[in-house]
DNA sequence: CTGTTAGCGCATTCAT
DNA sequence: ATGAATGCGCTAACAG
């Protein structure tokens, strides 16, 4: 039951050197006889040696780790994000913290102050609530940031995010094209700049066509269940104001559709004859509802790969220079594509 | 541009006390007249001082910090279980370092290494195939692990299980019941524990009941389209054996049955009518296919909740007495429910 | 109640 | 090519 951990020092004695041979002869660090390097390195082996990345990080003051806060990591969209980041950081030889800040802009501050704790060389954060806000707590430790579908204007970080307000028109244009004239928005209260973009594309298309853009009702989350459950009391404001039902729904994302289209089937309404139906992200199960959802693709994964990649540069960046550069925050945004199955 | 992080000297000097009274101070340790502790918080707030848990992780050799290994990170099974760990951490001031190793063991292995070097205070594998392994790696530093859904006979390790051979028995008992007599099996390749025992369940139970369990065949993975695609390979199996289709099917998973759902649709095959088709898990799309799945709950968040609450207890124990207790590793097994809709 | 001293495990000067 | 000394930021022992 041996309780402690070896260190450099136990193999320095065991060797009969001293330990900052033994250090850079595992950094391979330094010219140095292969001899005694061969040795040390067959005693580290044989003594279960395992180096202190706490001890290293507080020297070189570097952990090798990034923070990453999501909103609920249960969610497909951030599942993904996750996924792309673990990743690009994992083969970077970098670990990942992870936390999560259900809609709570409190707690992702929180979060974010406890890995700035711990020394994490890098930030991600996805879907923020703070945005710029972070940078009086930034700027004086100086660690990165990276925002993904975040974007404010004039960001002071880095910043990851999909074109919503251009998918969404398109898809709002493919339904007019359609013939769809009674076009309803179902949102998502707790959803931020997404749901802004996507709202404000319903409007401003609508607009234009000369439309009307009024029958909207906002769920509570992204949950199947929330859309299943706030469906029906968007048809009964479109029988209010326009007296029938929609002739297309759109959806704040593919979660929500799902709810809807079930929903909107329980009440004997028929997907797409009677009533189009559009989601947002093209989450697996997409392809697979009955009928088959039409979407707009958002490249998740990329976006969480593309993001710790960018996040990685800049760490490697402040290796060189020292921070001189100060180059201008990059804005990175992707487009997605429409994607046409059966629903719409 | 503040290039360096304060530190405890730092206020020190500002406050004219040592730097042990200012640690003292902020962590609320030793009595000191409330004056002096009053004006050192104040100070630190007013220099936006956060305590690096690098440095103090080296001197009191615990970092707050559990790491957390899973096959897949997208996989919804997965991600509530990250979800409820992550919960239970965050809510006790614990940082998670998250890993994903697809299914691949010696990923698994390096993973840990490489929390182990970073010194988490614990470890939690989900669904791991490398199990009593872990021994010969872990007795050295002593660092607890918990195991989700890796029961072994005689595990070392604390684990926590769910009883896949009880429920998947009950869901092929439901289904006779109904009078299916043609079951098959649509399993997962790269599913360790899992899916031996759903297998296992599904040839016993049939044995039990004289029914032949002879068309089987394994998904590459447990993605929804690989259920789709494998499916009309199943179908012709059952063919050449029955020289008919099955009248019922289990699934590995929901997500491998949403896809075998659809082929037998595709196929004009109805559902349930012509073939019961039962899933596992109760994701929460589940609920919203059409038809609606049958399927076997298994409480994926609470096992996570419960994974990191027993880690927790251990992480606390251990600070108490010095492993002199050595209690036997303690096993706790989840049950589920049957969770009956359309689809069988 | 507070200051002094020491050391966690490592990397990094500087000597030699 | 290697050893001695120093310090990263913090807590813990012990004085005072």
């Amino acid at each position: 039951m041996n309780r402690k951990r070896v260190s450099i020092k136990d193999i320095a004695q065991a060797a009969g050197v001293s330990h900052p041979t033994v250090s850079r002869a595992l950094r391979g660090k330094g010219r140095m006889s292969s001899a005694t390097r061969a040795r040390i390195l067959q005693i580290a082996e044989e003594m279960g040696y395992t180096p202190s990345l706490v001890a290293r990080g507080l020297v070189t003051q570097r952990t090798e780790s990034v923070g990453l806060v999501v909103a609920d990591i249960a969610d497909p969209f951030y599942s993904e994000i996750i996924k792309g980041v673990e990743q690009v950081t994992q083969a970077n030889g970098f670990s990942l913290f992870l936390g999560s800040a259900i809609d709570d802009a409190d707690q992702e501050v929180r979060m974010v102050r406890s890995f700035l704790g711990r020394h994490v060389d890098g930030l991600i954060v996805s879907s923020s609530q703070v945005g710029n806000g972070y940078q009086p707590i930034l700027e004086d430790v100086g660690t990165p940031l990276v925002l993904i579908n975040t974007h404010v204007d004039g960001s002071q970080f880095h910043s990851i995010y999909h074109q919503d307000f251009q998918g969404s028109q398109q898809m709002l244009q493919h339904l007019i094209r359609q013939g769809r004239r009674r076009i309803a928005y179902l949102g998502n209260r707790s959803a931020g700049r997404a749901q802004t973009e996507r709202k404000r594309a319903w409007q401003t298309t609508l607009g234009q066509e000369g439309l009307p853009a009024k029958v909207t009702l906002d769920c509570p989350n992204s949950h199947i269940q929330s859309g299943f459950a706030t469906l029906p009391r968007l048809l009964e404001q479109a029988q209010r104001i326009w007296g029938e039902a929609p002739d297309a729904i759109v959806a704040y994302n593919d979660l929500v559709a799902i709810g809807a289209m079930k929903a909107l089937q329980r009440q004997g309404l028929r997907v797409p004859e009677d009533v189009a139906v559009m989601g947002f992200d093209d989450i697996e199960v997409a392809a697979f509802t009955s009928p088959t959802l039409s979407t707009w693709r958002q490249p998740r994964y990329e976006m969480g790969v593309r993001a710790a990649e960018v996040l990685l540069d800049l760490l490697r960046e402040e290796d060189g220079r020292r921070e001189d550069g100060e180059e201008p925050p990059r804005e990175i945004a992707f487009s997605g594509e429409l994607v046409l199955r059966e629903s719409a």
